[in-house]
Parts: structure tokens; sequence; C-alpha cells
DNA sequence: GAGCACTGC
């Protein structure tokens, strides 16, 4: 047996890391159930969060803004909003929301609060996801909902007024909607000081929270009153063991480490001390399934007497069932290893872990305004996500946690990563906020401001698309479009719809491309089947019409699960595409843009699509790729795509997107004729100047 | 001839 070659500093238990690995354990689903009022009530005064009740009640009455930093188990996010319940912050009309950065979050949150107040879910307490409202907008108190949501709300209603304190929970993420919401909150607070405001957050992060709260205008009102509120929580020790030296190919060493693990806690310990699951954490897929096929060689030399190995593989790519295989106990006599992508770092939770594998590598979309690519690039965590990744062993019982990389790696890698504003396309966000009359960005309050390159390259395109004039204000069409749920080139597509008479089937393929993974493609022999079924969809034309038949195939038998299975389709993906499409219908209602069928007038149609998809036009070339109309850049067909092996007839296409990965790749293809990216690609910018724009 | 970090409206 090989020995587990790791170094050990020491245990790290409560004060030292791992007090920064604050999540919520509440966005597990709570299967344990409360009966009786009595037990809910003795159960909601043991969580760590009771003895600070009456702390956090005076600072929130006294302070604007209060930065709770809550470890794991302390209870913040189901108890916070009921203190401020009880405590009469919800009284007269006025509502304590509670937002999200996911929607099972908000969803199981609610339902638990919900039982604990003794309310029925949607009464007293609700929730409000996109396609959900479980909530009744005159007796609900204490509402959970996306950030997303809430950030929504803000185009109706600017000042938030019904709410009287809004908890920004998870806030240490810092998803895009986030960093809106903080921004657009601080504003709202000059205007309405009596709004409180909560933020929850990490340890690492709630200095510069508190800072960006109380800088600004020294006259303002929201300025010099916040202050953060430590708590502690409930969590069992970690050990962190760490390499000697880096390890030349982290995949393979995940694989040993698990192994090493798995004798070693066999042969040390007994039986109950020995049981205890492992999680690895690898960047993707084909990681995932490179490690998985080294430890499936590894098995037929285990010994004997040892436990088994189920070996499992969680990432999103995987339909429902194949997820929910990672929350099975393992059976008696075995250990379960689950090698996860970073969904498991927050957003799936899975209980008994006792061991922690990490690779200290992570995938994350950034976004080049340059180029106007984005890109998935392998990166070094950051230290808040290495103790994140940490920390899920420690949730049952003590854990360990070998991190595949030196200490003197952990001390030189980031305090924490990015925040998604500063990497993401911001079209949407800038729309959005210029619809919240928020016109100078210079002046927005951004936690942390995305790069210029962006904001400018942003400005150009909604300029360009005619959705805002010379003066930087919105169109009329701006406006509208600045309220609809998807991307801007789409909703451009929605509009112009009407022109050509074909709302009906926009609006399937508007739904259709806004859902990701539509077709399942097994490996082996069972892909090559789905490859077939999936060819019954396929339209000459392209890949925006494949999907629109896809659907619509979809809708006239039955919408079930059987028939998408038998037809290479997500079930899961399908419905979602209805849920949008039904969502979309409403908007076109509100604008008045007809639903009309094209009937069957696929040219009609496709000259629609290149109203929307203007700017990503792409030329055919004897070597079977592609080169963008705006800047001659190389594009390789995603081998997704209807026309992956084949060239279009016209020699030209528009796509939906482009990413970076080894390769630049489009997906979603649909042919053209390359006259109508000039006839109907610059219609708005026409009609305003006169002049036609070179691309 | 070959590929899919994760959310959210």
């Amino acid at each position: 047996m090989t020995s587990l070659q790791f170094w050990k500093p020491g245990t790290a238990g409560p004060g030292s890391t791992l007090d920064r690995a604050t999540q919520a354990e509440e966005n597990v689903i709570q299967s344990a159930p409360l009966s009786g009022n009595l037990s809910i009530q003795s159960a909601r005064a043991r969580l760590p969060i009771a003895k600070h009740r009456e702390k956090l009640l005076y600072c929130i009455e006294q302070y604007g803004v209060t930065i709770v930093v809550g470890q794991t188990g302390c209870g913040k996010t189901t108890q916070l909003p009921q203190y401020l319940h009880e405590a009469g912050w919800s009284a007269d009309g006025s509502v304590v929301a509670c937002t999200q950065p996911r929607r099972v979050a908000a969803t199981s949150v609610a339902s638990r609060v919900a039982a604990e107040v003794g309310s029925i879910l949607g009464d007293e307490v609700g929730y409000t996801i996109r396609f959900e409202d479980v909530s009744d907008k005159e007796r609900t108190r204490i509402l959970y909902m996306t950030d997303g949501m809430l950030f929504r709300e803000t185009l109706v209603d600017p000042l938030l007024s019904r709410y009287s304190v809004i908890m920004i929970d998870e806030a240490h993420e810092r998803s895009v909607y986030t960093d809106l919401m903080l921004g657009i909150l601080k504003k709202i607070r000059r205007k309405r000081p009596s709004l409180r405001l909560i933020v929850s957050s990490a340890t690492l992060d709630a200095t510069s929270f508190l800072e960006y709260f109380t800088s600004g205008t020294p006259a303002s009102s929201s300025g010099d009153e916040a202050i953060i509120v430590s708590l502690e929580g409930r969590m069992y020790p970690v050990q962190t063991a760490y390499l000697q030296e880096p390890a030349p190919d982290y995949v393979r060493k995940a694989a040993e480490t698990v192994w090493n693990i798995h004798l070693q806690a066999n042969q040390s310990l007994g039986e109950q001390q020995g049981s205890g699951d492992i999680l690895v954490f690898l960047t993707g897929r084909e990681d995932i399934d490179r490690c998985l096929e080294e430890l499936t060689e590894m098995l037929p030399s285990l010994p004997r007497n040892a436990m088994r190995l189920r070996l499992l593989a969680l990432h999103a790519g995987l339909s429902t069932d194949e997820q929910l295989a990672v929350f099975e106990p393992a059976e008696r006599g075995s250990r379960k290893v689950i090698v996860s992508t970073n969904i498991a770092e927050a957003s799936v939770t899975i209980e008994g872990i006792k061991f922690v594998v990490d690779s200290g590598f992570v995938k994350i979309r950034t976004y080049n305004p340059t180029t106007a690519l984005s890109s998935l690039v392998t990166v070094p965590i950051s230290r808040a996500s290495a103790t994140q990744r940490a920390g899920r062993a420690g949730r049952t019982s003590s854990g360990i946690c070998y991190r595949l990389y030196p200490e003197r790696a952990f001390n030189s890698l980031p305090v924490t990563t990015p925040p998604e504003i500063t990497r993401v396309d911001l079209t949407t966000p800038i729309l959005q906020l210029k619809s919240l009359g928020i016109d100078d960005l210079m002046k927005f309050e951004w936690v942390t401001a995305p790069p210029a390159e962006s904001a400018v390259r942003a400005l150009e395109g909604l300029y360009g698309a005619g959705m805002i004039g010379e003066g930087g204000g919105l169109t009329i069409v701006g406006e509208k479009v600045a309220e609809c749920p998807v991307e801007v080139n789409i909703a451009r597509m929605l509009f112009s719809s009407k022109e050509f008479k074909c709302g009906e089937e926009i609006l399937t393929i508007a739904a259709m491309t806004a859902v990701q993974d539509v077709f399942v493609i097994p490996e082996g022999a069972a892909g090559a089947l789905a490859e077939l079924e999936r060819r019954k969809f396929t339209a000459e034309e392209g890949d925006h019409i494949t999907l629109l038949n896809a659907y619509n195939a979809f809708t006239r038998y039955g919408r079930s699960s059987s028939w998408c299975k038998s037809h290479a389709l997500s079930f899961r993906a399908m419905s979602r595409a209805v849920s949008i499409r039904s969502q979309l219908k409403k908007y076109m209602q509100r604008f008045g843009l007809p639903l009309e069928s094209c009937q069957g007038d696929a040219k009609r149609l496709r000259q629609c699509l290149v109203s929307g998809y203007w700017r990503n036009g792409a030329r055919w070339v004897a070597d079977g790729t592609y080169r963008s109309v705006r800047g001659n850049q190389v594009l390789h067909v995603h081998p997704n795509s209807v026309l992956f092996t084949r060239k279009p007839r016209s020699g030209w296409v528009i796509f939906h997107e482009m990413e970076e990965t080894k390769k630049t790749q489009i997906r979603i293809l649909t042919e053209i004729d390359p006259d109508w990216l000039l006839d109907y690609g610059h219609k708005y910018y026409d009609k305003r100047t006169g002049t036609s724009v070179s691309s």
C-alpha cells in the first residue's frame, strides 16, 4: 500500500481556517420532519443565532446596513427574517424580503420557514422565483426570492416601497444580480433611509462590504451607518493536508489520493470510524470521466476485506436521475466517491462527506470585450473557494481535506474570485440600469466596477441595435426590450417578427435558444441511436429551425418524459422551454406583437433571425471552418450543430453564440443570404441616421 | 469528425 504523501500542518478547528467557510446550510432541503410546534420552537432556540437575537434586532434598528457574517449552521437565513417579523418589521403591510442567488434555495428555505411559523407556504411566508410566485400580495410578510426577481421588481417599483427590510443572502458569491442589487439598494437608501438592509456574507468580504456602504458623499444619509455582526456556527473541525510538491497531473493524483484515503481509512479505523464518503473537486466532465476511469482500473486490486467503492460523477450536464444518485446513502460496507465539478461547492450539498480532495482548479467564464468573446478557462481557485470546499468535509462529523497543491501555493492564491460582473457581457445589465433611470454609468456606485472596455462595448452594441440614442438615453424600443427577460438580440428578433409575420415561430425559437442541452446524446451505441432520433428533427436550413421542429413535435406528442427519452430530447430542457415561451408570449401580447405563423415560409423566418443576429454573421471557407464577418476570426462549428458536417449552400450563416474553449466555437447556426445582413441588420440605425454602417 | 464550469430573469 502506498502511503499518503501529504503534509498535515494541523487541525483547523473553529476559529481558524474554517470559520471563514460560511455557506447557507439552509440550502439543503431539510428531510428531518419537525413534529409539533413546541419542538420547532425549542429547535429554533437551540440554533447558534438565537443568543444574538436581541443584538441583531438592535443593530438593524440602529444602523441602516447590517453586515451579518455567519457560518454554516448558524441559521441566519431561516431565523433572521422570523426575528424581524416577530419584532414588528412586517407590520402595516410591510414585507421582509430575503434574496438567494439560486431558485432551489429560495423555495426550500421558504417551505422550512413556513413550517416553523406555522403557515401554509404562500400565505404568511412565501417565495417568488421565475415562473413561480407562491406568495400573496396582501398576506405574505416574509418573502424569499431570487435576487434576479428582486432586481426585476425594481423596474416596476424603483424604491421597493413595500419592503421594510431586505436581506441579501450569500452576498459573498457576488453574482451579477447580487452586485447590481447592492448598488441599487445603496441608492434607494439615500431616498428612503427607513429601508433596512442586511448583507449576509463570508468573513473575507465583510470589511469590503462595510467600506462600500460607509463610503460616498459625507452628507448622505446612508453614509457611516453600517455595522458588522459576527455569528459563530456549527461546524466540525476539518484537517487540511497539502502536497509537498505540485502534482504534474492533478486528475491522476486525485485518483491516487482517493485510493489511498480509502485503503488507509479502511486499515486504520474500525467499520464505524472508517466509513465516510469522499468528494473530489475537478474542473469539468472530461477530468471527471478520466478520474473515474483511473479509479475503475484500480478496483480489481482492492483487498478482499476492504470496503467496496461506489464511484459517482456529478456535474450539471447529468440528468436529474443521475444527479439524484449522489444523494443515495452508500450501502453497508461500501464508500461513495463523488467526483464533481464546482457544482458541489455551493449549489449542491451532500451529507456524509468526511474526505474532500481538492484539485485547486475551477473553470470560469471570462469575457473579452475587445473580441466580444466568452471563454471558459481553467484557473486556480481562490482561498475563499478552497475554504468552502474544505468545509464540505465537516458537515456531519470531523473530516479531512486533501489539497492537491503545496501550502505555499495556497498562500499565493487570490483571496476571492473576481465578481461575475467583471467577467460578463454587460449589454443586458447596462440596458436594465438605464431602464431604472441610471443613465450615467460613471455615477453608479459599483461594489466592484466592471472593466471600462466592457461598458464601452456594451454601449456601442446597444446604440447599434437602436436600444439607446445618441444622448445615451433609451429609445422607445429600448425601454420595451429592457423589460423582456431575454438577451437583447433575441428581444430585437421578437420585435421585428411583426414585420416578417412569423411571431409564432420566432417565439418558440427564442425560448429554445434560452435553454441548454436540448438534445441528449449518450456515449457509445446508445449515442448512435440517439443521433438517428435527432436527425428526425433536422432542418436543412440549420439549427434554429431544427429546434423549432423539436419543440413542435414535443407539444404535439403530449409533452411527456417518455416521449423525450425515446427521441433523444431532455424533458427538463423541453419543459423549461415551454415555461419560457409562455412567459415571453405575455410580453409579446403586452407590446402588441402579433403571433402570426409564417406558414412554413422558412425564408421569412430566417430573415427575421438576421434582424436579431445581424452582428453574428460568418462565412464558410474551404477547410470547413468559418470566418466571422466582424473581425474575420477563425470559427469552428460546434459538433452538436446540424451544419457540423455540411457546407451551407449560400456559404453564409448567422449563429447564436460563440465561445472560446480549445478553439473558438459557434453554436446554433442557420444558413442565410449574405445580403440580408445589410438589409435587415441595421434597420433601426438606418432610420435614425440615414446612413448604413460597415461592420 | 468531436464536446458540454455554474447560476439567473
